[in-house]
DNA sequence: TAGGCCAGCTGGTCAGACCAATTTTAGAAA
DNA sequence: TTTCTAAAATTGGTCTGACCAGCTGGCCTA
């Protein structure tokens, strides 16, 4: 039966058949390389046609895709510009992940693997420079502990941070795009027990100082546990 | 300055100021909603065009990022249809995770964080269902030892079937994603080596065991660990 | 009955026109 | 000269109608 492995396809997959998908790869290529960079401007519809080749049509159905990607934004009247980075990952992952979602448990125990994860990571890599950061993110919580608004804003960026010093792009895209989703619940937690919030978010700032300790010691797994107690206590407060 | 809480963003989003936006919102809501089954074909872009009311431009627009998105499938000549479920968030997690990527490495960890976790939840969850199953996949590795690329299916459904046993449909998809990556680098290695190929098969199914032996005491944290223990050395045969 | 051929579907592409939002420009007012 | 405004040019969004290229199915021959 050993004939079974030779039967490596010899078929090669049918080449791009279609125009419009060509020049997808084409202009995915184009900023995957930083010939386009972030908020720089496409040619004109009209004039890729002429460049391309090809009927506008053509152009047009290649934008589109990346345009509901995020990779691209389009701006009636103006032109067509290649979106922030930050926003290039986040439509095309809120799509795989989130459109049908029907459990938030799934949500918040993804979000839990995440987090600790890049806690673990970033107390094994972060660099001098990662670590001031997000001192800067811890003194703007304890500034802000009477501005829920304001204080959110620092909390996800703590997060955040702890995510980049991690230093895996595919961890920190997910962290990302969960944690956007997850912001909105806590802002509509935020609107309904507005006189609580200080109280929590002192709870909550302990906590972070807990976490960044660890990582300043670069003590990876006191940094999991840290973040694990801080996720648990958040999913908690969340949920009542 | 609690104003700043008082700025509850009080605009709302614009609303779908496209027509082919509009008409994406709605297809996909009858795919989520099970209305449009994996498998179904849709009306043709001509039929859509009366019952939406709009152009055909329009209709294509619409269809043409949900093709990209994996959600749906364009057949030349014979129709779209929708396409089959496990494909429908591949290729955006694809898009948003693979697209540029960078390091190997990002991907390896990733990895290893997903399939630890998922080993962990497979042990606190599975069901009888989900242990015959991988039971079944276990035979299927012991019965094709020297048949390496037979072997490697069974190996990869082993590893799905844990996947799906933890009850995570995100983490789910994001190993089925990252899975698929991997075994490509898998195939590749396999036929540089193919002398070696038993001898890593009987070392890999010992493993295999270890972790299943687990799962099935209900033991999370065993599993975890025997998970870990398999992918690095998974990773470090691949990396050799 | 078996095989092949052709008409009529389908999606893919093109061209040209018009709409609506935006930017640029040119002219009028100060 | 400067400033403001209104028209013109530019850009993405949509529509129409036409044609090409695969696919399907049925009819028709051998």
């Amino acid at each position: 039966m050993s004939e079974i492995t030779e039967v490596e396809n010899p078929y090669r997959q049918i080449e791009r058949a279609t125009v419009s998908d060509a020049i997808v790869d084409q202009l995915r290529g184009l900023v995957a390389q930083g010939v386009l960079k972030p908020g720089d401007r496409l040619p004109s519809e009209r004039e890729l046609c002429k460049r391309f080749g090809v009927g506008r049509t053509s152009v047009r159905e290649a934008l589109k895709p990346l345009i509901t990607m995020g990779l691209l934004e389009g701006r009636m009247g103006s032109g067509t510009f290649v979106a922030a980075e930050t926003g290039q990952f986040q439509k095309s992952l809120q799509w795989g992940l989130l459109s049908d979602l029907q459990s938030r448990d799934d949500l918040v125990e993804t979000r839990h693997m995440l987090e600790t994860n890049a806690a673990y990571w970033a107390a094994e890599r972060a660099g001098e420079e990662n670590l001031a950061v997000i001192r800067v993110t811890l003194n703007g919580m304890e500034e802000n502990l009477g501005h829920p608004t304001i204080f959110q804003k620092f909390d996800a960026d703590f997060h955040f941070e702890i995510a980049r010093a991690a230093q895996n792009r595919m961890l920190y895209r997910l962290i990302n795009v969960i944690r956007g989703q997850i912001q909105t619940w806590i802002g509509e937690r935020l609107a309904l027990t507005p006189d609580r919030s200080e109280i929590l978010a002192r709870t909550s700032l302990a906590q972070h100082r807990d976490i960044f300790a660890a990582i300043e010691a670069k003590d990876g797994p006191a940094a999991r546990a840290a973040m694990d107690r801080h996720i648990q206590t958040a999913t908690q407060d969340l949920a009542k």
